[in-house]
DNA sequence: ATAGTCACCTGAGCGC
DNA sequence: TGCGCTCAGGTGACTA
């Protein structure tokens, strides 16, 4: 579910919230996420002076460090307060000095929770992170140089985490359409006049959904518990069989490294001959 | 080093 | 209504 504009729009929603609290408490009902959910005795009463987002990452800052928070595929954060019911899949809360808790609802429990003294980067999921794509080194020549050699398809080297960061399956299949660029390509075919225009599409694509809350499929809610409205906008991610948005083609479908790929085979010829609507 | 597969887990949707 | 199957937004670990 949540991809970087979820996380981001998570982040924007619960930081008014959160930072300034002190955590006071917390209760850990299923400490079975992705790892196990283990918060030291240090953490208590420590304030939240900011919350800063990593790739898919929450960064939840305190004085010592910093709570890490993903959200896997299916979790989300909500700010409640103690009269609102646990749910089913409501796996742990953060309970802060003004009566307010974070609450966390993960039913696939793929996401995870870790507290890092500083410094909080060295953290093993943080450590080997690429570049963010809405960062000032994110373009088509850094995408360039790391695609030298590399004969996997393009598609699947946008969302190699060590290449570029928050870029999951639904964006990656709307950056490629956007860019013209067939999914299945050779990243090391493509050029860098490409991948300078994929680059942009990419930043504009993760863009427009912040702006709009975030993709909403199936559970997915906000901090705020607004649904994102980006769904609307998608040309190609989960439209398989329906028309392009462009040029009234069918669009196809496939498997890519056992994700849904989705792609015009008009619009996205080949290596990007052309810029669609980016 | 690179490329491909597997695993973790629950729930929704489908055909029968 | 139920059963069995496939699929789903992520990503570290493992294998050739």
């Amino acid at each position: 579910m949540p991809e970087l504009p979820e996380v981001e729009t998570t982040r924007r929603g619960i930081e008014d919230h959160v930072v300034g609290r002190r955590l006071v408490d917390w209760e850990i009902r299923n400490a079975a996420l992705r790892w196990p959910v283990e918060l030291p005795g240090e953490l208590r009463n420590q304030t939240i002076v900011r919350i800063d987002r990593r790739a898919k990452y929450l960064l939840l800052r305190t004085e010592t460090g910093a709570l890490i928070m993903h959200l896997g595929m299916s979790g989300s954060l909500r700010v409640v307060d103690s009269s609102v019911a646990v749910r089913k899949h409501d796996h742990l809360d953060l309970c802060f000095d003004d009566g307010g808790i974070l609450r966390l609802h993960d039913p696939r429990r793929f996401g995870s929770v870790h507290f890092q003294t500083h410094p909080v980067e060295a953290h093993f999921l943080l450590a080997k992170l690429g570049i963010e794509p809405l960062g000032p080194d994110f373009n088509g020549a850094h995408l360039k140089r790391l695609a030298k050699g590399k004969r996997v398809a393009v598609k699947n080297f946008l969302m190699n985490g060590h290449v570029v960061v928050g870029v999951g399956n639904i964006y990656a299949n709307e950056a490629l359409f956007m860019a013209g660029i067939r999914p299945t390509v050779q990243a090391q075919q493509v050029t860098l006049a490409a991948y300078e225009v994929l680059a942009d599409c990419v930043r504009n694509v993760l863009n427009s959904a912040i702006q709009m809350g975030g993709t909403t499929l199936r559970d997915y809610v906000g901090g705020s518990g607004d649904p994102g409205y980006f769904k609307q906008s998608l040309n190609v991610y989960g439209r398989e069989g329906e028309l392009c948005n462009l040029c009234d083609s069918e669009l196809r479908s496939l498997r890519l490294g056992q994700r849904a790929t989705v792609y015009c085979p008009k619009c996205q010829q080949s290596r990007g001959f052309r810029k669609n609507e980016c």
